[in-house]
DNA sequence: CGGAATCCTCTTCGATACTG
DNA sequence: CAGTATCGAAGAGGATTCCG
């Protein structure tokens, strides 16, 4: 809250407008008046993979603390980047999901994530890996060259949750949630998933290994729609 | 700082990597745990004109408070993502710049500069018009096929300082700075070139009132590459 | 004068406890 | 399950001072 509101005698304290502005016409500094506070980026990852319900943000959010969810889901949902939905019977969960000008916030996170993913190296000790992340990567992995004609979709069982990966035309759509009609399922955990795509573990390897169950055929085709994260060195210049 | 550093015993006060983090395998938190605190993507938005000086970059974020910007530039220093350089003489001034890895930022700044000008509207009374952003905006306004065969430079006195905005090859280059032989020269204030470039000012029009200076055809042809960035509606869905 | 370090106040964050 | 309430700790912002 800048000086020029106290100026104005406009405390704001419960209206809409709350936190700090930039003060700048700017897209970037609006954007970052928008999305830029601690966390919110994050959210808005997550919910790029469909609705999801308040537990299941917490999760995978480690260290955000209930309060401060509960306010960032106030605040974009007032800014008009979220929206909170009751889902039908029998399910009656409210879970929130991004709105049209949410959805648009995507390419941002991708180029963030992109660039992010060059420092990335190998997981730390201390490093979640929240599953969730892994397939939105996989939407900036894609090559659409390695999967021209094909038409598919893959359930993938990481962790207890179940995600649809779906092949077509070109593109990739990854969302959390049961697949329609999969060509293939596999299962396997949040670690071997990440060697897989990043670290160029062979789909054999992990098969015979016992840390994917599912179709060989079909796990090295999948495989190969996604590009290894080239690990670019973090050379200064 | 987690709760796991407090687990540890380590207090890591003045060592590197200051700052929170997420704690996340994922590019995107990777990415905020860098250049996300408040502030320091502006201080990227403005280096991606060139290298400025401590005190320019202080003009440009009104309200950043001289500590913070000394920490940011510290920070990005021992990240790579900036360099402390000192000018040759008789300039001899330090400056900051982008290294390579910060360069690589701006794809993410654009997009997120793109997004936030959905809901920019109309400059606030209290919205400062910084300069360095109109210049950084019309990178991403900029259109390749209205320039097809044109290479060409153009300077732009806007409010004291000076821009070249090179032409080339259907791309376009901003920076601060003089020109090299320069096709033509504008001189204008920010609120005159952001009407030409948002508003749809019409050159001619800005010419007759003295809010520009220059030739006119030129003036023309300069606006013309750039799109009126379209205001797009905020309807929640 | 440019480039910071210091001090002080206020806000925000993060963790836990608690409630409908 | 979906949040609110609370409170100590860290971060932000402004003014001032220091240093070369």
């Amino acid at each position: 809250m800048s000086s020029a509101c106290y100026i104005l005698g406009v405390s704001r304290e419960k209206g809409a407008g709350r936190g700090r502005s930039y003060h700048q016409y700017c897209g970037v500094a609006r954007a970052l008046d928008v999305v830029g506070e601690r966390w919110t980026l994050l959210i808005i990852r997550d919910l790029l993979l469909g609705p999801r319900r308040y537990k299941d943000l917490l999760e995978g959010l480690p260290g955000i603390g209930t309060n401060l969810l509960a306010d960032r889901l106030r605040e974009l949902e007032t800014r008009g980047i979220i929206r909170r939905t009751v889902l039908p019977p029998p399910a009656g969960s409210t879970v929130y999901e991004l709105t049209q000008l949410g959805e648009a916030l995507g390419p941002a996170v991708f180029e963030l994530g992109l660039w992010g993913a060059r420092t990335l190296g190998l997981p730390k000790d201390d490093d979640q890996v929240p599953t969730a992340a892994v397939f939105v990567a996989m939407r900036v992995m894609f090559k659409p060259e390695k999967a021209a004609g094909i038409n598919e979709a893959y359930e993938l069982h990481v962790d207890g949750h179940v995600f649809e990966v779906r092949v077509e035309d070109g593109q990739v759509l990854t969302r959390e949630g049961l697949a329609h009609a999969p060509a293939a399922t596999f299962t396997l955990d949040g670690r071997t998933l990440l060697a897989l795509l990043r670290e160029g573990l062979d789909p054999k390897t992990a098969l015979a290994a016992r840390r994917v169950q599912g179709n060989a055929d079909s796990l090295e085709r999948f495989v190969s729609f996604f590009a290894k994260t080239p690990e670019v060195a973090n050379t200064p210049t």
